[in-house]
DNA sequence: ATATATTGTAACATATATTTTACTTTTGTC
DNA sequence: GACAAAAGTAAAATATATGTTACAATATAT
């Protein structure tokens, strides 16, 4: 697999839109509290399908919480 | 997890971006040819990294290839 | 029709996303 | 400061994405 970085906004996102807890938007999506906290820390890669639904439980797009880290200045 | 399913325009796409094949579109992102397939024939759910990098590969947007299949009318 | 490239699959192994349980640390409120 | 809520984290178990190898099916060209 190629080595890039995945970075996201997720935490900033879900602190703009009505003030979610973590774990409530872990439970919009369907995942643990533990998961979403993974994957706000970008501690790892998650599927496809959780972001898309994360997108949707922010009204955001996957485009503006998921991103590839480009090369360091 | 919520239980949607996710559909792709992945092989759609790739015909259109130079006629890549399925292989080459595989050795781009850095997968395996077998996963490329399963993912184009949505027998799972790939990563954000793999699907970002499919994106990059195509020249297009995560959100075009990408999305949250709705309720069947 | 026969080669050849490409695609579809399948079984098994491996890596890692996600869950479960539980505890600690931080943050906010009184 | 005391208390509660929220966030950070860790170990072990489970589910599943991805790799490896191999072969069958389909398409494309000659």
């Amino acid at each position: 697999m190629k080595e890039v970085h995945i970075k996201n906004s997720v935490k900033f996102m879900r602190m703009e839109q009505g003030k979610l807890t973590q774990g409530e938007l872990a439970q919009k999506v369907g995942v643990t509290r533990q998961t979403m906290n993974l994957i706000e820390a970008q501690k790892y890669n998650p599927t496809i399908k959780v972001c898309l639904l994360i997108a949707s439980s922010l009204n955001t797009s996957i485009e503006k919480l998921f991103w590839i880290e480009e090369d360091e200045v």
